[in-house]
DNA sequence: TCCTGGTTTGGTGTCTGTCTAAATTTTCCC
DNA sequence: GGGAAAATTTAGACAGACACCAAACCAGGA
């Protein structure tokens, strides 16, 4: 997955993406429903398509699990998540409404653009709400930082 | 117009607004086409919405004006692109690109949000793509600072 | 007055996200 | 093993945003 550009999937399906790589094992429609509060059959349709796209497997009627490559790019969501509610957090935000406020904007953040922001905030290890991976590419301009 | 949430109009109309608030006078259908790139009849489809809205006046082919109240939101689709492009740019963005980036992304931050980081930033008279006019409600916490 | 270019109308299409109702499959209990 | 209940999917519909094309329409200049 080289080239991530960060609106690869809508908005909302990027949120179950995420929501389904943060789940331990195989999720059921039914609790993503209910997470998002739902009906089923939304589910059912955006897990199909986010399936055809490839980064979840969708064995009907049992769940699903996320691919290497969903897990890639859902590790980008999150990665974007915390930077911009960190960003948000250096702008006045107490921790929980910079998460908040994130969820409501991540979504139009390129990657480039999150790569940019990561690199000026010296690719942090913490963000507000939870801690930020890094990989080797993670950044442009990130060379072995990591601690 | 107290209650701005920043989410009143949907993305092309606030940028419609926007482009038409920032000429001079009465703007003509095509001057827009051409300036976005879009057929005539799509613009002109827009006009009649945001006329609806109230925040335009448009004369059928003689073109659109501002109204007060347009007028009033356009200050705020203004400031809110001035603040965003300021923030990304101290996040490492040069002028140029933060300007680029913010029109993609200014139009999920709400106002709350906007004022937020305009406090944060210590309400500034200057972005990186113009003055950032504020006024004595532009921000909750804004008590007459002006200059 | 008439032509022409600018504009609007009306009809369509796509994409995203949502729902309901009906059909289907799985699960689980007797 | 049979069936009912629960979970899930399918099918069809709708709404909002945005876009286009073709056709009708207006306004102003020659």
């Amino acid at each position: 997955m080289q080239g991530i550009t960060g609106q690869e999937l809508s908005s909302k399906k990027a949120e179950y993406l995420k929501y389904i790589h943060m789940q331990d094992d195989v999720v059921k429609t039914t609790e993503i429903a209910a997470h998002f509060s739902v009906a089923p059959s939304t589910v059912t349709k955006a897990l199909t398509e986010i399936a055809k796209a490839g980064y979840i497997e969708h064995t009907p009627y049992h769940g699903v699990r996320v691919t290497s490559r969903g897990t890639e790019y859902a590790r980008f969501l999150v990665r974007r998540h915390r930077i911009v509610a960190l960003v948000l957090s250096r702008h006045g935000l107490e921790p929980e409404e910079a998460c908040r406020e994130a969820k409501k904007i991540e979504q139009c953040f390129s990657k480039d653009l999150t790569d940019r922001m990561c690199t000026s905030l010296g690719h942090p290890m913490m963000s507000v709400c939870g801690e930020i991976e890094h990989d080797h590419r993670c950044c442009g301009s990130f060379g072995g930082y990591r601690g």
